[in-house]
DNA sequence: AATAAAACGGAGAGTGCCTCCGTATCTAAA
DNA sequence: TTTAGATACGGAGGCACTCTCCGTTTTATT
């Protein structure tokens, strides 16, 4: 009697596939079109029938929020594994130009968002601390070893990442995003 | 030679009453289902066939944006009517509610305009000055009658209600923020 | 290998978007 | 007034998107 009726069986690994598919390609498409992409042709490129998608995700928002969580959560583990990996500056670089594909994401939720209950709030609260404490640690970590001032405010960093993205308007925001991040890199250092 | 051609025809005053028409209904479609509200349904509802609606209004961004502008115009114009009419007070609490509406639209417009070449910024900058300078006539007026107190800071009241509907959810937030309003106009009041 | 649970896919009905153009209405001139 | 022509109207219709439904396929278990 260890285990009773087959209750829990092993998730199918070709529905978590479909489902990791369909969250890139959303992802892709939504900073690309808008939050108004057509679902189905996320669901063609992916590979997959509508029918497939509506049933990972019900309703559009519903998509748009698992995009913007699966972003968040690359992000916290991005820290980690870049702090394990790379040097303090390579590894602050890096998570900074990761954080630009993460703005791209959040600028499609925000707005769709409002139409959720509980507003967004909620939503913004949990993985706002994630952020926070992801940035930080990689600063700390680059002025302990002396690359950078000792003087500087890891939420500034945030602060003029998230600037940009709001003056943000032409397609090719990403590459002006990624010039600020050497600029800001470039002007953390130490003087002389 | 007064005038060449009839370069200049008086606009017709049909088109004039559609436009206000369709606006109105847009602004309640729009508050009321969001920003994807059925343009064929506005049109419906406004009494005019979809061809009128699109050529007043070419996109759907145009017809949204025409929502925001049109309520930053009552706004600024109410505030004079008030002020002239009414008793400091009243003028203060009228025109805070009707700032409630205008919220109502700005919460519809701010997401549908990221779309919009040159970024929101460029609309808001404008309005944002209109409505400080009515709210900082509003309560200058109070305050010198005495019914307010004097060391409160205009935008206090504008943060304040601004900062209650970004909580907002619920449909129901339009009364809370009835009750906010005269909550706020009671704090205001002079100690004793 | 057999079985049934789990997941898939895509056709299709419903709805929304937006254009096009024949018709109706209005302004200004005669 | 009447008239001309400029201006605006409306809604049918083609195309795109949404989302459901259910017969078929794939997978984990025995």
């Amino acid at each position: 009697m260890t285990k009773r009726s087959p209750a829990v069986r092993k998730p199918r690994l070709d529905a978590q596939r479909n489902r990791e598919r369909i969250l890139e390609v959303a992802k892709e498409a939504f900073s690309q079109l808008g939050a108004n992409a057509s679902l189905d042709d996320i669901a063609k490129e992916a590979g997959v029938g509508a029918g497939t998608l509506y049933r990972h995700f019900p309703t559009r928002d519903a998509l748009i929020e698992a995009v913007y969580r699966t972003e968040v959560e690359k992000l916290a583990a991005a820290e980690q594994r870049f702090s394990e990996t790379m040097p303090p500056i390579g590894a602050l670089r890096a998570w900074m130009l990761l954080f630009v594909d993460y703005i791209a994401a959040k600028q499609i939720i925000a707005p769709a968002l409002n139409s959720l209950v509980g507003g967004p709030s909620k939503l913004y609260e949990g993985s706002r601390g994630q952020i926070q404490g992801a940035i930080e640690s990689l600063v700390k970590r680059a002025i302990k070893s002396g690359d950078i001032r000792k003087d500087l405010d890891p939420f500034d960093l945030l602060r003029a990442l998230i600037g940009v993205s709001n003056v943000a308007s032409a397609p090719d925001w990403p590459q002006s995003a990624r010039r600020l991040v050497d600029i800001l890199i470039a002007g953390s250092r130490p003087v002389k």
